[in-house]
DNA sequence: TTACAGATGATAAGAATTATTGTTTAATAA
DNA sequence: TTATTAAACAATAATTCTTATCATCTGTAA
């Protein structure tokens, strides 16, 4: 670690009032070197090489911490449990970042997208799935 | 159950090549008759009150057979474990429905959304994650 | 009707995540 | 600097969700 970023590693702690322990800021730097999306075992790999003694545990509350303060986010809001769809219906999700509840919008309603069918990688697309992120109506009134 | 569903019910597993066991028939029943993203455990309730003998395992198997039958569909493919995103540049997401990979493209690169700031539903919209859905590069080689 | 591949129920096992608890540490003020 | 203390830590037990195993049963087609 160059001081260059230790030093903004404690002001971004300072900017989100977290204190700044020697786990976390090998956490936050070993994030900042990984590519991809990485899982919490991954990531707790990489920190074991610095930090030979730290816990599983350490890594799972503390990249919790860091989403929550919005240093880093989560790929899926939706990474939990297995649902099913039931509505048939070509729809969209509005996805509500504070309960994680999840409710249909109807594809016209949405009324956003041309789809293009190729894309330039090589991909070879299906269909498109649109999370509208943000608060439901309830998790509005708490600020 | 209507003669008419039972009816629909078996002409569905005919096309799709499945054996039409009182279980799935009850099962597919359910389904059709709730709302919303329902869990395993919820579907299983709702069978259960029909076959009070079914067991969980069957529920999960059944659901995941309609899943890769396409008689359903599950509401997000990253319902696996938490991944941390460390792309802080805006992009969105290529899926593969065949092994599952996800990888970026840029916002730009997409090119295709004007976003509605504002949904008639109430909802604060505070951003927008879109999955292309589809076939990665080598999963398109077997069909 | 019978044979049998495939489905089911019961339950053990596995993977991912969270909770608990005793110990250690970072921040602050004397 | 040192003492104080709330917070963070490591170790690990517990929980949750899902899959695997296996003995038994059943739907299908000959
Ligand atoms: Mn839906
Ligand atoms: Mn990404
Ligand atoms: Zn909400
Ligand atoms: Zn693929």
């Amino acid at each position: 670690m160059t001081i260059a970023t230790a030093t903004r590693f404690r002001q971004v702690c300072a900017e989100h009032g977290l204190t700044a322990t020697h786990q976390r800021q090998i956490l936050f730097e070993v994030l900042q070197g990984m590519t991809g999306h990485p899982s919490p075992e991954k990531v707790y790999a990489k920190v074991k090489r610095r930090i030979p003694s730290v816990s599983l545990a350490t890594v799972y509350k503390n990249i919790h911490l860091f989403i929550a303060s919005g240093i880093f986010r989560e790929v899926s809001l939706h990474h939990g449990s297995l649902r099913v769809e039931v509505n048939s219906r070509p729809h969209h999700h509005l996805v509500c970042t504070v309960c994680r509840s999840i409710s249909d919008i109807d594809e016209k309603d949405l009324g956003l997208l041309q789809k293009p069918k190729t894309l330039s990688s090589g991909f070879l697309v299906e269909r498109y799935a649109v999370d509208v992120l943000g608060r439901c109506p309830s998790c509005q009134e708490k600020p």
